[in-house]
DNA sequence: GGCCGAATGTGAAACGATTAACTTAAATCG
DNA sequence: CGATTTAAGTTAATCGTTTCACATTCGGCC
């Protein structure tokens, strides 16, 4: 009547030998002989017998699951490094379970408490600001985590992130060198490490250039149909070149310009953040910082590893370069400097 | 030293009752005297008491996990998804794990026999071919499920997807309105149910307005800098407008009308799939099918929660209504049919 | 007073896998 | 050859929670 599940004691059984038996085979601890391994796996597979990861995670103590925490499940940055390091933590047989923070410190940390009641095996988090309250528990209850993107406060951790200062002064350089003086920031929040690095990467090139600091425009973390927060358009209208520090401030300093009715690139350079296929195949094409979204997520899991496989060594701080793809959205600065507003 | 798990008992014993009694307050399935109950409570906050879910898991035969299978995570409509039934789900108190089958029925038959294992509250599915090899299991397993946005074969199953018919009529009816008589419908994989589907909906639509039946142009899965199929580039070349049936083949067909110098909408009208930020902000903007993500997501997650209640009644076949946002990428025939190739 | 039925609790046996401690059988060595 | 080590297995306890089958208490009622 009831689906009876296959235990470990049904291979037992039909093996002919005890449960801890067919426990040493499947974990292989201890050595077994080779006949009796054999009786084992082939009446593993008669019966197809699959372990019981709660049962076995309740004895072990520790499960194979691995947590992963990012700000959100619509971008699709994130998205991207969790499916590279989805497929690589179940080729090493892990499950992942995502959970999204919806960038509100609040609930990552109730979720990473969530998770933490299933003793994965390692958490990767993207944290959502600098301030990762769930940290100390995390580290109390002894399970290795890697952080990824932004850094967070306190001692250094295991942490694999972009190289942003020289992410934000290869893209200002850009500029610089198609003759650009006047050049914004913009991001969605100024006030967060990575975003801050890239701007100071910018800052520097252009001081190197001799040309006046960048101006930094938020552009707020709303919708792109909705005006930028004040006073940000008109920053942008001010400036020739624009390096947008974000993916999501990318598509909003775009929609900011098309509203203004300045034309890309003839009256402002866009630099975009964050390689997507419509960044190819929109017009104009968009020049952009790739963010090396499979190395990216391959550290993560290879410090990840490394650290549930005992590895005690001193925190990683992995910085991955990033590549400019040049496209059509940035042209030499047009002469006259700014050209009549009119299209 | 190690730092000690808070187990029920420690919560008994603080509270002064038995574990059965404080599970009861717990579960809430048998009644507990009030003063029994605060006792129980103020204990479980003061030692800061978390159940551990593979303990109750274990004991109870099923967890509180959805599992959740997408063909890919690189997919926006697919993490769209996700993150709508991720909320919804962690709202009442379920933890979702998301694999991803990577388009492969091997791999997604795989991963959910691996699901399985968790015996989880309720599978949510999103196939990759009509084909579910993992079905049967499922339902041996009586593991109540949902698919969504691609109909399985076999026996009707509660599904959730879009009206394809609709959505594709809806489209064609723009273009012929707009006097496009040449059409072509295109996708990565033409021999898909619900691709067929739209297809079905333009041609009738089309067959309504008297016009010669739709090119069908496969665009294959490859990315959008390689060329298409043989003969689908040239297919493109013969028609006034293109109803683009999937977000990669909108950017495939974008793609290679751009390779071809074709301009959108001058000499070609485009309709997309689905509507992400950078359709509204390309130049042209992109008149585009929205699919409801969010009630998608609802009505999944709804229909999984009655069947996890016991709901027993027949399967229900959701059609979610498409929604077609105009842009600028759709315009007038232009008179002559097809002007000048050079830009 | 004695008995009954609710109303509340409790003890102890599961759930399935792992592992410490122990048994046997075989191999090794002086 | 006997003592001792080693290999290969087994038994039984354990992980933390739920739940079945029983207590216990209490009011009420004949």
């Amino acid at each position: 009547m009831k689906p009876r599940i296959v235990t470990i004691k049904d291979v037992a059984k039909r093996a002919g030998v005890s449960a801890a038996t067919v426990s040493n085979v499947l974990s292989g601890d201890k050595l077994v002989r080779a006949s009796s391994r054999e009786k084992v796996l082939s009446a593993v597979s008669e019966l197809n017998y699959r372990i019981n990861p709660a049962a076995s995670y309740l004895r072990r103590g520790r499960s194979r699951i691995i947590a992963a925490v990012v700000p959100s499940l619509e971008n699709p940055f994130f998205t991207a490094i969790i499916a590279v390091v989805e497929r690589l933590c179940r080729q090493d047989g892990y499950e992942l379970i995502v959970s999204s923070s919806g960038e509100d410190p609040g609930v990552e940390a109730t979720r990473i408490d969530a998770l933490l009641n299933w003793k994965p095996a390692g958490f990767i988090i993207l944290p959502c600001t600098a301030n990762l309250p769930a940290r100390d528990r995390i580290e109390a209850a002894k399970i290795p985590f890697v952080i990824a993107d932004r850094t967070p406060n306190g001692p250094p951790c295991d942490l694999v992130e972009i190289d942003n200062v020289a992410a934000g002064a290869a893209a200002a350089r850009h500029l610089l060198l198609l003759g650009h003086r006047r050049i914004a920031v913009c991001a969605p929040v100024l006030e967060v490490g990575n975003i801050r690095e890239r701007i100071a990467g910018a800052v520097q090139a252009v001081a190197e250039a001799g040309a006046e600091p960048p101006i930094e425009v938020p552009t707020g973390m709303g919708s792109i149909v909705e005006p930028l927060p004040d006073g940000s358009e008109q920053a942008l209208a001010q400036v020739t070149a624009v390096l947008a520090l974000t993916n999501l401030s990318t598509l909003q300093t775009l929609a900011a310009l098309t509203r203004a009715g300045r034309s890309v690139p003839a009256e402002v350079s866009l630099v975009g953040f964050d390689d997507y296929p419509w960044m190819a195949v929109a017009r104009p094409s968009i020049t952009a910082v790739r963010q090396p979204v499979g190395a990216i997520g391959g550290s993560i899991w290879s410090r990840l590893q490394d650290r549930i496989g005992g590895v005690d060594d001193p925190p990683l701080h992995r910085k991955h370069p990033t590549e400019l793809i040049l496209r059509e959205s940035t042209a030499p600065l047009s002469p006259g400097g700014r050209p009549g507003l009119a299209d």
